[in-house]
DNA sequence: TTGCCCTGTTAATGAAAAGTTAAACAGCTT
DNA sequence: AAGCTGTTTAACTTTTCATTAACAGGGCAA
């Protein structure tokens, strides 16, 4: 069955305001992940997965926006709510709209918050219960959980390491498209350098021999550029 | 519901002002591309796509005017706003015959800034979002996927190299016109001496090659000048 | 028509990227 | 500190791709 409550991720960088929304959402029985920067949500979104994203328009580094971009690339139907300063004015409010469940202008009641994140999820999810976190995903012949990290084909079964399991869900999230080097390196990685590509090799061909029973499963290169999953 | 804010390429030498500049238009949330000069910028441009450039009139090399012009060659449609130091009725006038679809004197406020930014972005996408740029083809019967390099007939696809892609990409948005062989080589390969030209000449051949099976399409040599690709 | 430059085409070359395997290493646990 | 596990580094091989070369036509001006 699903679960009861969705689970968060909150960015936000401002210690108080973070606490506080932290501790409102957790008494409400949602289940909150308090990142303070745009990276570390994004990463932190591609290794638990959320049913909601509540993220602050003014981040260091990388801005709200920017944030959700990224976040969309990863799962293009997560529901998102804004954090804004009043001081924003209203035609930007506007334009980003478009881009968002909905945004909350600080400052705000705790009523008038969770309100808004309720009607979200209701929305998002019409029996007012998150489905729950899709972490399973068919490759083609292949059953592979995330969580669990297993790989299954059939009876066989194999268990994955970390990074192996990273680089197999970034990889299908982005399936019949190209997965830039750069991308995949910062991501899970974290930097980009030489080295740090040599490893991804690594995995790469790891990841072919675990796959090899399923023909219709490949991991091609473009060169120059990244790897591109096909699954026909 | 997928792109949230506005692209910008900004062209701008002078590092306060550009790091001012950028600055401001991220925190609105835009995506800014700093380029320091306009060659870099015109790649930039051909390669990634924007929705809107800012270009200060004033550049080492190649002026903003110069770098409008070929922008306008890379997508007629593009926004331009020109950054310039002074009052200069001379510039102003040939500003805006390059097209320019606004005209900004420094010193500036953000305030004022903002503003132009802003209702040169609605003016030219009128629901005030940007329509997101594109970057597959149709070629004929063919497809041509620019970011993820493939182009594909019925249901044979092959996937290009980067330099296929760009000298593709190039015919394509130039197509039914010629395009001198002195602009692609500026702009793909940043040189334009015997060997480059050769070098051209090797992937004409096999885009070709590429494109023999829509009879409709061709590459015709305009001796002397450059080739233009014919869609019929 | 002749000669010269420009283009078409194919193949050879060399450099860089990727494939592969194994060893080294780091962080744990026992 | 020995063993275990997972990741990175290293060393070597193979592949890929842009460039260069080499040769063959073509177009155009004189």
């Amino acid at each position: 069955m699903s679960k009861t409550k969705a689970s968060i991720l909150l960015v936000e960088d401002d210690q108080n305001l973070g606490f506080v929304v932290r501790d409102v959402l957790q008494l409400k029985g949602y289940e909150v992940d308090w990142q303070k920067d745009g990276t570390m949500g994004i990463k932190s979104f591609f290794e638990k997965g959320f049913d909601l994203c509540i993220l602050d328009v003014m981040l260091p580094n990388k801005d709200g926006f920017t944030v959700a971009t990224e976040l969309r690339e990863l799962d293009k139907d997560i529901p998102i709510i804004f954090l804004t300063a009043k001081t924003m004015q209203d035609d930007r409010i506007k334009g980003y709209k478009a881009g968002a469940d909905d945004y909350i202008t600080k400052p705000f009641s705790t009523e008038e918050f969770l309100l808004r994140v309720e009607a979200v999820l209701k929305r998002c999810f019409d029996n007012g219960l998150p489905t729950g976190r899709k972490d399973v995903f068919n490759i083609g012949k292949y059953v592979f959980d995330y969580t669990n990290q297993t790989l299954k084909i059939e009876k066989n079964e194999r268990t994955l390491t970390k990074r192996e399991a990273d680089v197999l869900k970034l990889l299908f999230i982005n399936r019949n498209e190209v997965l830039a080097r750069e991308t995949a390196l910062r991501l899970i990685w974290g930097s980009d350098d030489y080295f740090t590509g040599r490893s991804m090799d690594v995995f790469i061909t790891r990841l072919r021999k675990y796959l090899k029973d399923d023909p219709e499963v490949t991991i091609d290169n473009v060169h120059g550029v990244g790897f591109k999953m096909v699954v026909r």
